[in-house]
DNA sequence: CTGAAAGCGCTTACAG
DNA sequence: CTGAAAGCGCTTACAG
């Protein structure tokens, strides 16, 4: 119990109260803008007064001990390096969480068990308030034994079977979106490059063109849905089967940006132009690929950011305009009009 | 003070002294392996028991309040969305942090200056053992005030005059061996399409073109460096203007990817081949594009990973095998090899 | 309108 | 070899 003075010593509350000569209580009272005491407005100027002086800033660790709530969420993602992906998700997490009075504990596991296992434990230990599991991609996972007494929201993924709230992207209407932008451009030809995984994005896609093509009346031909991969080289591919058929389509979903920018390669190699010769939507919305190909790529947003900012709503409990026991809950995917339709 | 038996609380460091018939002081000393006290090997194996038992797990934040030294870094970050280069450094930093028992605090700031200070705040209010204050391109950057008393790194970026501890990518080193890498396939004639901002960057690559034109006896061109942008449609400006030079070049290095991207394209577009025609490095190796262009492109790494995990050995004082008192830490930019060379 | 006191879950000298 | 006790910086009934 140092009597005063050690100069490097953040001021406590304790410093401000005896400031301010009145009891640590009704500093805690004053700057918590806690009304149910009531506080005669001459100590509330002194207490702040005091607070200005000592540059006086609360403990967040003893605060959370003390009220036995944390404020922390901790957000696991499977892969925070190699797309903007999960970027865009821990932002908008973050916005909300701060929004709140939240602060968001990042861990990145690189889809290896015993980091997440290692990660889990850590959030746990530093009693988060709730964890986001996250994945970069949508897909299904298995949601760790650990994470059962934890009050969880999976952000960008889903387990069935499990009766935890998730968050993730309406694939069916952004596969309906796209062919949509095709359609309103008077194109009924319209082939689709889907990738080869069994995936939410792989089957909702497929369902959202199908979904479009049949309220226009538009017939489904089999022959114009290419089953092949998920990057640019399935995109030459794609250009090359398109391409040498007998009635070759007049525009192309490309199941992603990547296999758009393989298309384009391959048509402009065959001195091809877009959207003249062949009208090309994409899906991602990756601006370093869709913002710089030539023309600029029409494409489907998926909605991160979005995904991030709703699932920290469930997670606190607030109000997000569904109907409450909503456990799935679905973003919309946007279009984003460019120049190649 | 409930007898027991409340059957959602976390067991706590009572529980556990209680069921294993010690003291709380002793099994403090026992899980945290403290053998400056000697505890019996039979009270060791009781304590265990018991915390098995029990399914005991620290609180990380009383744990913190009581030794007065917390195990948070504060990471704030300009932009964690845009490109995964800030997430290749924060994923350094982790990996690092945890390897020594820290944990991330990851702050977005968006370059906002508001924002900026409420996340200061609140790392400064969590206690965090120190900051790190990063930026996802290379540049200089004026250090907030607030962070005066704080414990700080700067990662990716650096503040003229200032004394803080940086770490930084060798952009000289790096634009040598990107041209180093042209030189050693038989190019003379090596053009260099930098980007025209004032930056690190552009000064550090041209400055490394020059001197790997030196150490070969190459005389240095003025009108093969051409300065234009840094995205796909400043590739395609230089394929023009390079290709319409009486003695055009046999090989560019580009100032980053998306530039050697645009490139490709406006040679595609004349019917030229890489690297039979042009041979073409460039910078960055973001995977998305390097990886999957046509021929995919050899390029030089920026080392994020590598800034991250460096800037937490710094912060914690860690000997990373430099000279003591070292406030520059330039890590090495690697080359990529692909086949465009 | 405000203070004294207990408590949150740990750590750490200090005794013995 | 181990325990009792004070303390970290807050919050929150409880009194008055």
């Amino acid at each position: 119990m140092t009597e005063a003075s050690t100069p490097a010593r953040r001021a406590t509350i304790a410093d401000v109260a005896r400031l301010a000569e009145v009891s640590s209580a009704t500093v805690s009272f004053v700057i918590n803008d806690k009304h149910t005491m009531r506080i005669s407005e001459a100590t509330r100027e002194r207490v702040w007064a005091a607070v200005r002086e000592l540059g006086y800033r609360p403990n967040a660790l003893a605060k959370s001990l003390s009220s036995g709530s944390s404020r922390f969420i901790g957000v696991v993602a499977d892969a925070i390096a190699t797309t903007p992906f999960a970027g865009q998700l821990i932002q908008g997490a973050q916005d909300e969480a701060w929004r709140h009075g939240y602060v968001l504990l990042v861990a990145n596991t690189d889809e290896e068990k015993d980091v997440e296992a290692q990660a889990l434990r850590m959030l746990l230990e530093h009693q988060v308030a709730g964890i986001l599991y996250s994945t970069y991609y949508h897909r299904e996972v298995e949601v760790p034994a650990d994470l059962r007494n934890a009050q969880v929201v999976l952000a960008n993924c889903y387990a069935e079977g499990s009766s935890l709230p998730c968050v993730v992207p309406d694939e069916v209407q952004g596969g309906r979106s796209a062919t949509d932008v095709l359609l309103d451009a008077g194109h009924t030809r319209i082939a689709f490059v889907n990738s080869v995984e069994d995936a939410p994005a792989t089957r909702g896609r497929l369902e959202g063109y199908q979904a479009a093509l049949a309220a226009r009346d538009v017939p489904f031909d089999e022959g114009l849905v290419l089953t092949l991969g998920s990057h640019q080289e399935s995109g030459w591919t794609a250009a090359e089967k398109l391409l040498a058929m007998t009635e070759p389509p007049t525009a192309v979903f490309c199941y992603n940006d990547r296999v758009a920018m393989g298309l384009y390669d391959a048509l402009r190699e065959r001195g091809l132009r877009v959207p003249a010769d062949m009208a090309v939507v994409g899906f991602d919305n990756q601006e370093i690929i869709a913002g710089h190909v030539r023309p600029p790529l029409t494409t489907v947003a998926l909605p991160h950011y979005e995904i991030g900012a709703r699932a920290v709503q469930v997670l606190l409990g607030l109000d997000t305009g569904e109907p409450s026991g909503t456990l799935r809950h679905v973003i919309a995917c946007p279009t984003v009009t460019r120049e190649s339709v």
